[in-house]
DNA sequence: GTCTATAACCTGATAGAC
DNA sequence: GTCTATCAGGTTATAGAC
């Protein structure tokens, strides 16, 4: 005969609708959304709950508050983009190559969830950085700032001041994103976030970026 | 004799602490502030009435909703912007001194008034550039376009697409204003709003975009 | 023109049934 | 795990005294 404690229900059918898995990462799919276009503070629950099609209640038995939902938002977005950062060993390149490879990096991840750009921008003038992962902004500009102190030291850039440069050139591929519906009108009747469009704003903005460092253009 | 149209007290001392003009800047100026951090429907009346100093109730005296109130604090931060960039007269510049003229009159409005970075990115994220005053868009992108077309056409600057550099390039100006608060870092014990940083800004980017669009650089 | 008070509504968060 | 019901607190906007 079984005990009592068999009542454990932890063992469930994985296509059960009660799927903690699934519903929590349905939540973290529509808190991206909302927080992509409010930010934390303009958020509002219901709409999260609305949009995943399971009620409010349910986000407060995953996260403890908007605050802790919030924060899962961020990081999740961000990991990947932090991991792919990290793993670049640009050291071994020269910093041309070093500098256009993580260009390339930062414009797929961006182009590949168009979302990250409105929240940290959101992130940064709302929280102030508050609730950033404190190592995003020291491996972005940290890495960017390195290779071009040593493109100008090699001589293979010109002579322009790393901190500033680096601030422009994230906004020149960031801003694409972040101001895509006020951009609309420019390429009327296309997908801004299309294939073909992304592909053009990745060529064009690493070739503004790549001939405004470079000291000899080829 | 006098009859009862007389009433009209348009007629005030302008010394008054009953001043409407005075108040209602009062308004616009901390609406400006709020708006610049939290965008329209984030934003608190309340807060608003605090940073000025005057009731809540005095808000809907002057504007009749939050979305005029946030109309007019939009346009008066750009009208400034709108007419500088009408008065340029570009056409009489070779392309090369044009986008400087652009772009340096471009970054000493944002300089001036750092909050419209913010404004107008939040505007786009949150509303979709909705409460926008229509000209802008047009004034501002449709301008620098005709400026790299002209020096395309003329063999000044290389072969890039004029939309997608036009983007990129605000992009690289602004940035800096919109992500101030998670910029603080780089320059630490330094008020990045000041004006050396600013002018190391202006210059930098300037550097930057002037040689990613050149064809030959000097 | 400026204030206080309040109406009408919305939102984050919880309790408790199933 | 998921839902319904609900509360406490906060927010826009207005009414009315001065």
């Amino acid at each position: 005969m079984m005990p009592a404690i068999d009542k454990q229900k932890t063992i469930k059918p994985p296509n059960s609708t009660r799927n903690s898995e699934a519903t929590k990462n349905q939540i973290l799919d529509a808190a991206e959304a909302e927080f992509a276009v409010t930010g934390l503070s303009g958020a509002r629950t219901e709409a999260i709950a609305a949009q995943t099609g399971v009620t409010k209640a349910m986000i407060y038995y995953y996260f403890q508050n908007k605050q802790e939902l919030y924060q899962a938002v961020l990081e999740r977005s961000l990991v990947g983009m932090l991991s792919m950062a990290e793993d670049l060993q640009l050291d071994c390149l020269d910093p041309d190559a070093a500098l256009v490879t993580l260009l390339t990096t930062m414009l797929h991840c961006m182009s590949d969830n168009p979302r990250i750009g409105s929240i940290l921008c959101l992130e940064a003038i709302q929280n102030k950085g508050k609730y950033y992962p404190k190592q995003l902004g020291n491996i972005l500009y940290g890495t960017m700032i390195e290779v071009l102190e040593r493109g100008i030291k090699l001589g293979v850039f010109r002579q322009l001041e790393p901190r500033h440069t680096a601030v422009s050139i994230v906004g020149a591929c960031s801003f694409y994103f972040t101001a895509q519906e006020n951009l609309k009108y420019l390429w009327p009747g296309r997908r801004l976030l299309g294939k073909e469009l992304l592909q053009n704003h990745t060529q064009e903005s690493m070739n503004l970026i790549m001939a405004g460092v470079r000291l000899v253009n080829n």
